[in-house]
DNA sequence: CATATGTCCTGAGAGC
DNA sequence: TGCTCTCAGGACATAT
């Protein structure tokens, strides 16, 4: 997400709008629209940064917009699926192209305007980001707990940027079972983990995320992601493990209110 | 402090 | 066919 938006750093927010659908609850969004645009409109997108799952517009002077698409949030850089769902419209100068979009069906999403104490409060209150860790960081941050792995892997105060979809897809990868206690690994698994993690990720970003049956997850250019196309035991309860083949088919299991995907044989 | 649960939201799909 | 119900899951508030 942000790599397909990075075309707008340097642009100039010539203005800024909110559309609102009668039928739509409004998205969260702080401080109030009025303020929001004062503050936005005239300043510069001088760099879009990402931490774990959000995405950040560094604005000249000192404020940072923060976008948390959580379930159906997108940016764009072309036309939304809907125009329903349209939250937000960043009207730029300087850029091609000229709009940055911002569109979630559900509204689970944010839209924050923060100043740096604000957003100092932000990185403190949630872990490192998953892909800059230093070797090791993994056990060290999730370790000696005795949450299942799955469920501390998805706590973003842990670790930043793991989802629900690449914590079955990595724990498969590494071979360990997603209900396994952090303070039961051995060594040996926790490397595994920490490989997989940088692997399910990195390959997950190559290909553009995962669009689901769902359809709902876009490319900034309204295109399908390629991920799901590799997913080895996530949304596939019942079919053959990838791994040991015909042996055993996956499971589907439920940690934390989150589906949870895995083959018995393979991660033990 | 660590962990568990409830809540928000809309649309797709199941079941009748 | 059209209705109701369940479910999807990210982060945070609240409870244990």
């Amino acid at each position: 997400m942000r790599r397909g938006i990075a075309p707008v750093v340097g642009a100039r927010v010539r203005a800024l709008r909110f559309p609102r659908s009668r039928r739509i609850k409004p998205l969260t969004i702080t401080p109030g629209r009025r303020a929001f645009q004062r503050r936005v409109v005239g300043r510069r997108i001088e760099a879009i940064d990402r931490l774990g799952k959000r995405i950040i517009l560094v604005l000249n002077g000192s404020d940072r917009v923060v976008f948390e698409p959580r379930m159906t949030g997108l940016a764009l850089l072309t036309d939304p699926p809907t125009t329903e769902h349209l939250r937000a419209r960043f009207e730029l100068a300087g850029a091609e192209p000229s709009e940055l979009l911002l569109w979630d069906r559900r509204g689970l999403g944010t839209l924050r305007l923060l100043d740096p104490d604000e957003f100092a409060e932000v990185t403190g209150r949630i872990g490192p980001d998953a892909l800059d860790l230093p070797r090791g960081e993994v056990r060290a941050r999730l370790g000696g707990r005795r949450r299942p792995i799955k469920v501390a892997l998805l706590d973003q105060a842990l670790l930043a940027g793991v989802g629900n979809i690449y914590a079955s897809e990595l724990l498969h990868m590494a071979r360990v079972h997603p209900t396994r206690p952090c303070d039961a690994l051995s060594a040996r698994e926790w490397t595994a983990v920490e490989r997989a993690l940088q692997r399910v990720l990195a390959d997950a970003i190559r290909y553009e995320g995962s669009t689901l049956n769902d359809g709902t997850y876009r490319t900034a250019l309204n295109e399908e992601g390629g991920y799901q196309n590799h997913h080895r035991v996530y949304g596939r309860e019942g079919r053959a493990c990838p791994r040991c083949k015909g042996r055993h088919t996956v499971e589907r299991i439920v940690l934390a209110q989150r589906a949870t995907f895995f083959c018995a044989r393979c991660q033990a």
